[in-house]
DNA sequence: CAGTGGTCTAGACCACTCC
DNA sequence: GAGTGGTCTAGACCACTGC
């Protein structure tokens, strides 16, 4: 897959060039999830300018979420998307302070190559390559709601899931994505809406059919900015609950 | 009412107390909502500080939605809280790129002085003063959905709104807050989950018994930072979709 | 044109982390 | 102590707005 490797608009800051510059150092590879950037002195004079300027573009850069800086340690480079749990929209009887990640219990009633239809084609921006990989899941937490989730993934570079058997796939998927597939998911796009349950998926979650249930639609997106990932999760409405603040 | 002014840290870097006092100053009242503060120069004058340091604090405020740069012009203080319509929750038939701001059609069904009861006095962050103002209203767009929502409001400073007839009301609450109370809504915090109608609801919004509906929760806070209004809006969950971004 | 915010420089020194 | 990011300075010049 070739990089479109936009030349920087020389009308722009100084300063965005550099992000631009800097964004596609960090897509192309140039160092690992995780690892850390050159000082920003060093980078400063890579870019022949001033440190306030480079500490501006990497200023951007950290708010966007794609690196992290870390006092008196350095500028690493961002890894997996943190709190993309969809648990996060669901409440507990044990909210409470419970640091500790609970990883919920997973069971995998799916897991196939398939062919993606029009809907989920669309969302992945896929053209003619309509060769796929579905699962379907269902996840639980103790004394929380469960959820059924359904998850659409193009056949490249994600083939290597279906050599798994369904019981060997890991509870969390997008480190999976990361260490053997090679995609880092960066960010996502979820929609909240309420709807109720048709009979074959009130059966596997247990609630009777016509109950009202949250479903969340989420895109998520590489490193790139490409979608390569669209699931489907819902779960009993009456758990659901979301918190907004608005500025 | 007295204002704490909360003497700033003098460990905190030289930007973050010039920021709480700026915001202090605007919260006294120094700066009309939409009038300009002084230029950055005069304020790192006043403040001793040099422009970057100025600027930096100024940079916050404006993140923080409390201010607005406008190249040119001028720094100006932020007024009325942007995109607080409860409409942003649902979906219409004619969603499009109609830019332009429509009103709702609004219909008061109750506005009375009352009692306010624990829950609410405790999102107000009221004492033993429970005197309050309740508002029953219903809202509706041309081709959308309704939406039934219900206000509580300490009596002060908001009684000027009981000198109203049910139908001088304005459709939009906000505007009247400043000019009529003097209360500025600055942010607000909401909570959305799921229910299904109580016969009285159902009634008034035209929907059946039991019939699912979106609820969300709104406390809106003053440039001061307290709780001034709670809400409970409502509206048809078939409708409900609400977009979310996360990095 | 004067006045505003936006960009950029080349330094100094501080605070934190790790060895 | 060496190396990192964080704070702060005192300037210069640019870009946009309005008269």
């Amino acid at each position: 897959m070739r990089t479109m490797e936009a030349a920087p608009d020389p009308r722009l800051p100084r300063y965005e060039q550099i992000r631009e510059h800097l964004r596609q150092r960090i897509f192309a590879g140039e160092w690992e999830p995780g690892s850390a950037l050159p000082a920003e002195t060093e980078l400063a004079k890579q870019y022949e300018v001033a440190l306030g300027t480079m500490r501006k573009a990497i200023e951007l850069m950290a708010e966007d979420g794609l690196i992290e800086r870390l006092h008196g340690k350095g500028t690493f480079v961002r890894g997996e998307l943190q709190q993309a749990s969809m648990f996060r929209f669901f409440r507990f009887r044990r909210d409470a302070d419970d640091a500790a990640p609970v990883v919920p219990r997973t069971v995998i009633h799916e897991l196939r190559e398939t062919t993606l239809d029009n809907r989920v084609a669309e969302r992945l921006a896929l053209g003619r390559a309509r060769r796929g990989i579905f699962i379907l899941r269902w996840r639980e937490l103790p004394d929380g709601p469960g959820l059924l989730e359904r998850i659409w993934l193009p056949y490249q570079p994600f083939r290597e899931l279906l050599k798994l058997r369904r019981d060997e796939v890991p509870d969390l998927l997008y480190p999976f994505y990361r260490s053997r597939c090679g995609v880092v998911i960066a960010r996502a796009s979820e929609t909240i809406r309420f709807a109720t349950l048709r009979r074959e998926e009130a059966a596997l979650m247990g609630l009777s059919r016509g109950a009202p249930v949250a479903v969340i639609e989420r895109t998520a997106f590489s490193l790139t900015g490409e979608p390569v990932e669209f699931r489907i999760t819902q779960g009993d409405a009456e758990h659901f609950h979301y918190n907004v603040e608005i500025k």
